[in-house]
DNA sequence: GCATCCATGTGAACAGTGTTCATAGAACCC
DNA sequence: GGGTTCTATGAACACTGTTCACATGGATGC
């Protein structure tokens, strides 16, 4: 139709979008502008017609590529551990590799807004992210857990990971939506609350409430975890390292 | 305007709604209405429109009772732990009783269809159910626990809580779906895939494969919680119970 | 070179959503 | 009886996910 090597004549009106530009529609297109409208809109004005909007093309299109809004929100989901390196499983680091898998699983959580809400309801048992959690698994078998430990294990850890980012995501929300002030005043505000309850009904919240200023989410998602690791290698059947007999029955210092 | 002990004359219509009958609308109408629209229909289908439908009134009329959506789940959320007692904190048994507010808590996140995703994104801050978040407390004060365990591990338990149940009703809602055969058809599919995984590349998923259609949802439960508990009790300052120093750091046998 | 085909993007439509608001109505107090 | 207050109404607005007949454009076959 157009020759390449001509100018266009000033009466030729050019088009509105330029064939060459256009790069066609792809299932990674649409998850990378899924992803931009979530962090500048968050989860709840997470549509498909703002994705569509955000790649200049109609809601409709999206569909020939994607059959639904879940199945998308599920190719985000599958993105949660792109990239993320798997260690061997090292039977005298166990506990440390766990942790490692948790807390890389809540840095990607919190690495885009509201992703803790897309992951929530869902599992990962596509082929994207079972390597992941047959990896996590091997840290377990590693780590000398009996095989129904194994099973629940895995669960008890995603759950934590995502419940606690939830909690830190909504919080962060909720901070998002009343504009005013820093995070340190919305901080103030709970522990305000918190100590202003009738200490007599209420003895042990009131005196955690300093706690909730006082330590980070850092901090407080470490302690969780050390936890969930303790309690699960008092089911270790044998010592996760040969030369250390009886560690896990005697895990770290309390961090008090 | 009407007299009460009158009989009404045979050319007096009966009014269309007779007044005594119309009760008056109120939250808590509104709630269980919500509730019964929850249980038929299921969160995705849960709508104001429908919840209006279920009371023979107009949507309009329910935001003069409750400001919005988010209010009224809220308000559903608050009735979690309705009617669940409080046990005085006994140290000697402070291990049971927190199982038994976590049980409490399934049991009731598991009684309302999709009641997991109500909760999920709410805070137990309000004032039905801080008196139980105090409750779980003294427990974990009853126990022994240092001060920072006690602010993380009402979170871990919770999260626990509604993130297993939150599972297990994702699975019943996926069977619901599927209209096809029974329970144990969709455990035999679950089984089937991950048995039919490469046991070269996935050799841990395959092995527990098999626990995934043995063992009971109670049974996992049970043991998730076994693990958190004995997480906790590592870090107990002082024996739960003066004539048995120690058994924290021993706890019951492993359930393999 | 031409015709055909197929997949991709279009625009309009459908059924539904949460929320607001002026209006009608009942109930209550003075 | 009159007036005020509160509740329920119906219509409307601005959205949502999803479907479908239609155009369009690039590749393929002849």
């Amino acid at each position: 139709m157009s020759q390449p090597d001509m100018p266009t004549p000033p009466w030729e009106r050019p088009r509105k979008r330029p064939a060459p530009t256009r790069v066609p529609l792809t299932r990674d297109r649409i998850v990378d502008a899924a992803f931009v409208v979530l962090d500048r809109d968050g989860y709840e004005r997470l549509s498909m017609r703002q994705v569509a909007a955000e790649l200049g093309v109609v809601v409709s299109a999206l569909y020939v590529h994607v059959n639904n809004k879940d199945e998308l929100l599920e190719l985000m989901y599958n993105t949660l551990f792109d990239d993320v390196e798997l260690p061997e499983p090292d039977p005298a680091n166990w506990q440390d590799q766990v942790k490692d898998f948790a807390r890389a699983g809540r840095r990607r959580l919190l690495a885009h807004r509201d992703m803790a809400r897309v992951s929530m309801g869902h599992v990962p048992f596509t082929p994207e992210l079972l390597p992941h959690v047959e990896k996590l698994l091997a840290l377990f078998r590693a780590g000398g857990l009996p095989a129904p430990v194994m099973a629940i294990a895995g669960d008890l850890l995603s759950t934590y990971m995502e419940g606690f980012t939830m909690e830190e995501s909504m919080w962060a929300e909720r901070y998002r939506e009343m504009d005013a002030g820093s995070w340190e005043t919305i901080r103030d505000e709970i522990q305000k609350y918190f100590s202003s309850l009738p200490p007599d009904r209420f003895p042990n919240l009131v005196s955690i409430a300093e706690l909730m200023v006082d330590e980070s989410n850092d901090y407080r998602f470490e302690l969780g975890l050390d936890i969930i690791i303790r309690g699960l290698a008092s089911y270790a059947e044998k010592p996760e390292h040969p030369g250390h007999p009886g560690q896990q029955e005697k895990p770290a210092e309390p961090q008090t």
